[in-house]
DNA sequence: TCCCAGGTGTCTC
DNA sequence: GAGACACATGGG
């Protein structure tokens, strides 16, 4: 068994499975997609609390919103002025191309969703591929801090690497399955927000033999 | 009070 | 093409 594959099984035995993403509605990823970029869940859970509460949580209603009230919602994600620019470019692809409905990207070549999620302002790698992987199920890896600082610690990968082929060497270390990579990512996200900010590891970590850090600098008790 | 967090676009060299 | 920088709030 290769040691991706072998993380992700000791992930999911230690933290059981997880179905995950923060949010419910494929709409509601989306723009959870673009609030969380460089920025911490908390705040972004608090503004699409606010979308919600102004029953606003649709594209077409976004799209009626003057660019500075939505930012005024948006404000607790952070970034605020930026993200309401990209959520409006988002949204505008999405009414003019998928018919509304972000689902529909379901519906087109992988290669040629992605490429149209990259032309959009305000949607890079990261966002792009959070939007195909969640929203669409299709086949693709995210990629993000949390991945990064895993791999690094694990030394089982170069975390410097290029976004691009980061996400191909967990592809294709992996079974070519959306679920897994939906579960896989979220796997690392929980782990890496419950455990893997300690330097040094703590002893309970259910990877701590796979880690070359802990076994070089000692444990945290 | 300071540091950090699930990126991306723009500008400069 | 690579690196520096701006964008901003909230929690620890």
């Amino acid at each position: 068994m290769n040691e991706f594959l072998q993380l992700y099984k000791r992930l999911l035995s230690a933290q059981g499975q997880l179905n995950w993403w923060p949010a419910t509605e494929p709409f509601e990823v989306a723009v959870g997609a673009i609030l969380t970029q460089n920025t911490s869940w908390t705040g972004v859970e608090a503004a699409i609390a606010n979308l919600k509460a102004a029953d606003l949580m649709t594209p077409a209603k976004i799209a009626d919103l003057p660019i500075e009230e939505l930012a005024r919602y948006i404000r607790p994600s952070g970034y605020f002025n930026i993200k309401a620019k990209r959520l409006k470019s988002l949204i505008k692809f999405i009414i003019g191309d998928l018919d509304g409905d972000v689902t529909n990207l379901a519906n087109m070549p992988l290669h040629h969703g992605r490429k149209a999620l990259l032309a959009v302002n305000g949607v890079g790698p990261e966002t792009a591929d959070s939007i195909l992987l969640y929203c669409a199920n299709l086949p693709i890896f995210v990629i993000d801090a949390y991945t990064r600082r895993l791999v690094g610690r694990l030394e089982i990968a170069d975390p410097t690497l290029p976004y691009d082929e980061l996400r191909i060497l967990f592809e294709s270390n992996l079974p070519y399955m959306p679920e897994i990579f939906n579960e896989f990512h979220a796997q690392i996200v929980i782990h890496c927000k419950n455990s893997c900010k300690k330097q040094p590891l703590c002893a309970n970590c259910p990877i701590l033999d796979m880690c070359a850090y802990g076994t070089r600098q000692g444990v945290k008790q």
